[in-house]
DNA sequence: TTCGTCCATTGATTTATATCAAAAAAGATT
DNA sequence: AATCTTTTTTGATATAAATCAATGGACGAA
C-alpha cells in the first residue's frame, strides 16, 4: 500500500502543510487494519481520536429503530472521518464499519490536541487550508449550477491554464471521459463541445493537448 | 433578544471555551443590526472580520452575470459565517444577505485570529466547523452533478426530517422560491416537482408543511 | 500483422428543465 | 375590507444536454 505519509500529505485535511508539519502529523498517527464489516466505533462511543482511510472504505450510518440502517457517509483514500466530534470533544454521533478490507490511519485526540496546542502555526495552515478548500468548492457549486456545460470548461482550462502557469496551451492530465465526469456531465456533450469550441476559434485540441486560442475570450464564458 | 453572552456561549463555535475566554470574545464582538433583505458583504469584498447571526436568518450565495442566484448557505442563530477569509486573507467568496430582520455579532479579524491563537480549543472548534461545512459542500456538489432536481428535493427533505426528528412531516424553513435556489433550480420548476411528487403518493404539501407519507422511498430518490 | 480493449467521436432521438407569460393565492399595509 | 406586494402555481414553448446506438481510432498483446 501506499505510504502512510502520502496518504496524509495528500488528505483533504492535511494537504498543503509544510514538510515540518507533515511529519509531526505523521508521528503520531497509528496504522490500524480491519476485515471487512468490522466494526470501529458505536454511535455514543467516547471519541479517543479520529481516522482516515488509507485503504479501502468506511461507510458512517445510523441505526434506525426497526433495525434498518441510514448510510450517512462513505468514505475512501484521503478522506477523515469522526474528526469533527473528536475536534468538539463529542461522542461519536454514529457508527462506523469497513464495506472492505482495510488499512486506517488513527490519530488519538490528546496527542492531536497536544500537537496544535504546542503548535499555534500549525491550528492556522490548516484552517487556512481548509477555507483555500471551500473557496474552491464554492466556486464549484457556482459553476454547476450557473454556467452551462461550455462555461464550465471554459472554466476549467482557464484553471488548468493557472496551474500550467501558461496562457497558450493546457495538457489534460485525466481521459477525457473522467473529465466529463468531474464537469457533471457525459462524454458525448464534452466532446461535441470541444468541437464546437474548435470550430468557433476558441481552441485546437490535438488529443490531451488544448491551444488555447483567445484566452480572453474564454475568461468571458 | 437573547443577551449577547448568551448566544457566544452557546455557539456551536464557542461552546465549551471558558469563561475568562468567552468574555474576550464577547469584549472583541461588535453588534449590528439589520433590516430583511439588507445587504452584509458581497463577493470581492476586503474581509475585515467575520459574522455570527444572533437572531435571524442569513443567506449566502453567488450571482450569475444574468442574476441568477445559487444558494450556498443558509445560516440561523448561533452560526457563524464569512470566516473563510479570516484565514485566507483574501476578499469574501460569495454575497451575504439578511432574509429577515436580523442581528449579527461582527469579530475583527486581527483580534480574532489572535485569540484562535492563543487558544487551542477554539481552534479545533474552528477546524470542526470548517470540516463539517467541506463535507456539506461536497455533498452538495455530489447532488447538483449527479442527482436530477426530484432526487435533490427529496435529499433535502430528508435532511430536514432529520434536523427536525422526525419522519413523518417537515416544515420548511425558508420561503419555496429560495428553496429553488438552493437546490439549484427554478420556482417554477420546483412547483411543479412538488405536485409530481404529491400526485405520486410521497408526499402532501400544505403550504410550508410538507407530509411524508413514503419515507422510504424518498430515500431511494 | 491481427485481434481485442479502451477511449473518443458522430448521429438520431428523448427528456429534463429553463424560460416566458399570466393567473391565482397568500400576506402585508392602509 | 380594499389595495398592494410578494409568492406560488399553471400553461406553452424552447433548448441544453442525456441517452442510445454505432463507428472510428489508438494502443498494447499475442
Amino acid at each position: 500500500m501506499k505510504k502512510r505519509r502520502t496518504i496524509i500529505e495528500n488528505s483533504v485535511l492535511f494537504q498543503g502543510l509544510q514538510d515540518e508539519q507533515l511529519a509531526r502529523i505523521s508521528r503520531i498517527s497509528q496504522e490500524k487494519k480491519y476485515k471487512r464489516g468490522e466494526s470501529i466505533f458505536f454511535e455514543g462511543d467516547i471519541a479517543t481520536g479520529f481516522y482516515m482511510v488509507a485503504e479501502g472504505k468506511v461507510k458512517i450510518f445510523k441505526m434506525s429503530m426497526d433495525g434498518r440502517e441510514q448510510i450517512l457517509h462513505i468514505f475512501g483514500p484521503g478522506e477523515p472521518f469522526g474528526e469533527v466530534p473528536v475536534f468538539h470533544n463529542q461522542p461519536f454521533p454514529a457508527n462506523a464499519v469497513t464495506m472492505t478490507q482495510a488499512t486506517l490511519l488513527f490519530f488519538p485526540r490528546r496527542e492531536f490536541v497536544d500537537l496544535v496546542t504546542s503548535t499555534p502555526s500549525l491550528a492556522l495552515s490548516m484552517l487556512a487550508m481548509l477555507s483555500l478548500r471551500l473557496r474552491r468548492f464554492a466556486s464549484q457549486i457556482e459553476s454547476l449550477s450557473l454556467k452551462e456545460v461550455p462555461g464550465r470548461l471554459a472554466a476549467h482550462l482557464i484553471y488548468l491554464a493557472d496551474e500550467q502557469h501558461r496562457t497558450d496551451r493546457v495538457v489534460l492530465d485525466i481521459p477525457k471521459g473522467q473529465l466529463a465526469s468531474l464537469l457533471g456531465t457525459s462524454p458525448e456533450t464534452l466532446s461535441r463541445i470541444f468541437s464546437k469550441m474548435s470550430e468557433e476559434g476558441l481552441i485546437k485540441v490535438e488529443g490531451k493537448t488544448i491551444e488555447l486560442l483567445e484566452y480572453e475570450e474564454l475568461l468571458e464564458r
